[in-house]
DNA sequence: TATTGTTATACTCTATAACTATA
DNA sequence: TATAGTTATAGAGTATAACAATA
């Protein structure tokens, strides 16, 4: 229990890009897959984006969290699952960490003595804010493949995709 | 040990997408950013398959495999993993499923008796041609949300991304 | 020594169900 | 009864390290 406190360093994949194999390997119809290609993109962009947050000791999977709160102060944590898309359980050890590590503050509110509020600690903010520079950094690689021409239509295309039912 | 045996049907995420909530959240700076976008249009994309192909029956995380093995007949279990960028340990329980259920079959080589030779059985065959009906329909649903005319530019783009170090 | 595949182990992320305390 | 959050538990997916068999 209190998986989530532990931190480990480790968690990369390393191999993930390896050699890319002596005789070639045929995708068949993969190739020409959108649904594909999307994951191996989103693989690739999580994995550089992993590697800028390690190099300044944070956890991508937090960036998001911290985001959130910073962006909506005083939010419980159920409501921050469903801007999440995660269930209100699987954020209890993240934020078993954050608040341990003193980047979130969870104070009990007086109207309903259920909810906490989440907001960011001085320290948190110092945090988020390094991570936005990681983030921007990581924005400039994306659009640098991207081309400057293409990205307005290219993320609007990934918007209607992320509505799809 | 071997926990890939065991065949779960509600690994789902159905909560994933609940109600929108009351009050709208903000995203801020992640609203624009494509790294955030490009995760959650995979995530849509990759639920939208898991149902598909839950209601044949099968692991979407399978049709990868097998597409792999269907277009490249004899393929040993290393070079498998390279191109789907898994460590060998990984696949490991993957095939052991899939031979179990008889979609795989593995067999020695004379030439070298460390590698197996990975080829799909005809029961495989005819699981891989379901899947792929999947995912067809599935490719006709994200290109709708696409549209005709940006798809070519839109997959270029994912492959560049794909490429990104 | 190097490589193929397996095993043991561990860690992340996620979920469901049952629980406590409030409402 | 219903909701907010926690705990217990489980499973998929992945990795590293050590190992046996083979090269």
């Amino acid at each position: 229990m209190v998986q989530g406190k532990k931190r480990t360093q480790r968690t990369t994949r390393r191999s993930r890009l390896k050699h890319a194999g002596d005789t070639p390997i045929s995708l068949g119809p993969l190739a020409g897959w959108v649904g594909f290609r999307l994951r191996m993109a989103q693989e690739a962009s999580f994995e550089a984006f992993s590697r800028l947050s390690r190099e300044i000791g944070e956890n991508p999977g937090r960036f998001a969290t911290l985001t959130l709160i910073g962006q909506n102060p005083g939010i419980s944590q159920s409501r921050l699952g469903q801007a999440a898309g995660r269930d209100k359980s699987s954020l209890t050890p993240v934020l078993d960490d954050l608040v341990e590590r003193g980047l979130v503050a969870r104070s009990r509110t007086d109207s309903d003595r259920r909810t906490y509020r989440l907001t960011l600690t001085a320290a948190g903010v110092k945090a988020l804010a390094r991570l936005m520079d990681c983030a921007r950094r990581h924005e400039r690689n994306l659009d640098r493949a991207i081309g400057p021409r293409d990205r307005a239509r290219f993320l609007a295309v990934l918007k209607r995709l992320a509505a799809i039912g």
